[in-house]
DNA sequence: TTGAAAGCGCTAACAT
DNA sequence: ATGTTAGCGCTTTCAA
């Protein structure tokens, strides 16, 4: 049976009513599967929805649901990049989970601009959002503020070094630094480098070398020697600022990437030059990116919980527990090259 | 000056126009910068707005728009995958060039599965976006009539080898493939392999694949042998892969991966063994990732333009053109390794 | 169990 | 130039 609508209006709740045979309430409570009706109304509602390909709106049922309350079904994210395979990672774990939950991911992308996230802020939360997930901790005054009056829950994740606002799922940079000195120390290791990209941008790199530095410093050491590329990290950066640091201060040992595409770029430094690592100089990244794992010589690195980040920040915010800080660690994976 | 209200309540249009002396429909006016109105009104509702901490409801104001012809500020889009960098690339292009229009993207990913594709399309048409984007050509029947009847724009990217539903933006991928081939051949080689990832679910992987061995029978070759591995791409599929391969058929002269991420395994392969590339074994990718142009030797693959895709995609979008294919074709990336 | 009716916050005629 | 009014499609009292 064929139905004839206006030409571009689509299937409303009145259309499904009216071929049911019952009222619009009826079929509000038998799609959702809300308050009670009988069994012989459910039957025509169903089959009268599918028939007329019924797709609800959702605009019309959040405004209509808890506008107040703020809740749509949406939940907003906004990530520095996606140039960056972390944050794709943390991404992976969110959107999975969400979905399962009938949340579906509005994103932004905000290229480590602090003014960036604070317009996405306000456009994401004009959608009324059901929860904000944040990446660090660190955003402009007025992002908080809006943040605040929103009234809904927040989520900052990756970064666990500093308060939080409401939710806040990751792991301490600082700890990672620091461990991953400790590490280079007890391999014997004096002579310590810092090969990075643009630390302004990525406080979180930042914080890792200030977390090394530190662990440096108990140790009576102090870094040799480091070489920062302007502009995001990436492999071809890795390699040719390892290339400059090397020909500019050769004593250097073992060389702490900003993350594990510096390190990647560095070791394929070292194969051109044919430097044996960890003999010639030793290399240790962060991320322990997959990639990392099948090198000739696995690269020794931190493995960051990216996906279980992701993961439980969709929890959480399922869940409606308190605020709170979620520690979820990192691991030393030890390959061939520190 | 402090303002109270309702805990729990957003600031609305009427409370801006209470506040700034004038009727709501000024307010409305004035915020979107539509209609006319005097120049003390416009301050007047600015400063309000402000000093109140307004943020729109677009959820409302979408509903109230233009609801009958579908169209929210949202923009829908469906990928297999965040794991493979592809992916991330084409959404960075796409938010990139959306963001700067007002349009939000909305995202759904389908793990190449048709059926979750389904499930993601429907749900996303419940937010009655401005238009959808999908990855690839091959949709189930039910997702094409949802589409159908949507009345909305819709754009199918990356592969424009087969008719589609409405914008199509892309290259093709049957094209990749018998370009690396001829490639290949042109080098000399003879005993060409290739190395895959689960061609069942990668459709555009298959599509090269088909290609590749068209050429080679225009040759009055076929393909020595190839080596799949379940699941997805990864660089330690690929390294496992062509280890098992070449244990298997010592006599392969080349291999035509399914991606970089493959190749690149391949190559971590090779420098493992202590094979000379290409003399040993030729290495051919595709997608060119910037992180196999700092290999010691730059990995021979095909560069595709997947920012370009998604630039491209938002820009038909918001255009408002006619139907039709965009292709945005393909280069040679001629590394080191074929 | 069910329908009628009143909004959710906003936009777009339509008056004035 | 600006206020009033009628919806957009849905959910949710409130009666019946």
């Amino acid at each position: 049976m064929t139905i004839h609508l206006t030409p571009g209006r689509l299937v409303t709740i009145a259309d499904v009513a009216r071929a049911a045979g019952v009222g619009e309430s009826t079929v509000s409570r038998v799609l959702r599967g809300h308050g009670s009706f009988s069994k012989k109304a459910g039957e025509r509602v169903l089959e009268a929805a599918a028939r007329l390909g019924y797709v609800p709106n959702r605009l019309a049922g959040s405004l209509a649901g808890n506008a107040a309350s703020g809740g749509s079904g949406l939940v907003g994210i906004i990530i520095p990049s996606l140039a960056n395979i972390v944050f794709p990672d943390l991404l992976r774990g969110l959107t999975g989970a969400l979905d399962v939950t009938g949340f579906q991911s509005v994103i932004g992308v905000n290229d480590y601009d602090p003014e960036r996230e604070e317009a996405l802020v306000a456009g994401l939360l004009s959608w009324r959002p059901a929860a904000l997930v944040l990446t660090g901790l660190e955003h402009t005054a007025a992002t908080v503020t809006l943040l605040r009056a929103a009234g809904i829950r927040i989520v900052e994740m990756i970064d666990t070094d500093g308060p939080g606002l409401d939710i806040v799922v990751g792991f301490s940079n600082r700890a990672v630094g620091h461990a991953s000195a400790r590490h280079l120390i007890g391999r014997g290791y004096r002579r310590l480098a810092y090969v990075g990209h643009d630390l302004g941008r990525d406080l979180r790199a930042a914080k890792r070398l200030a977390g090394f530095e530190a662990a440096l410093a108990e140790s009576g050491l102090s870094l040799h020697a480091r070489e920062l590329v302007e502009g995001p990290s990436s492999a071809a950066a890795g390699r040719a600022a390892l290339d400059a640091l090397m020909a500019r201060v050769p004593e250097v040992d073992a060389v702490y990437f900003s993350n594990d595409d510096m390190a990647l770029g560095g070791y394929f430094c070292c194969l051109g030059h044919g430097w044996t690592v960890p003999d010639r100089v030793a290399l240790f990244g962060c991320h322990a990116l997959d990639i990392t794992a099948s090198m000739p010589q696995p690269l020794s690195t931190m493995r960051t919980p990216r996906l279980e980040i992701g993961r439980t920040c969709a929890e959480r915010l399922t869940a409606g527990g308190p605020p709170g800080t979620v520690d979820l660690g990192f691991e030393l994976s030890e390959g061939a090259t520190a």
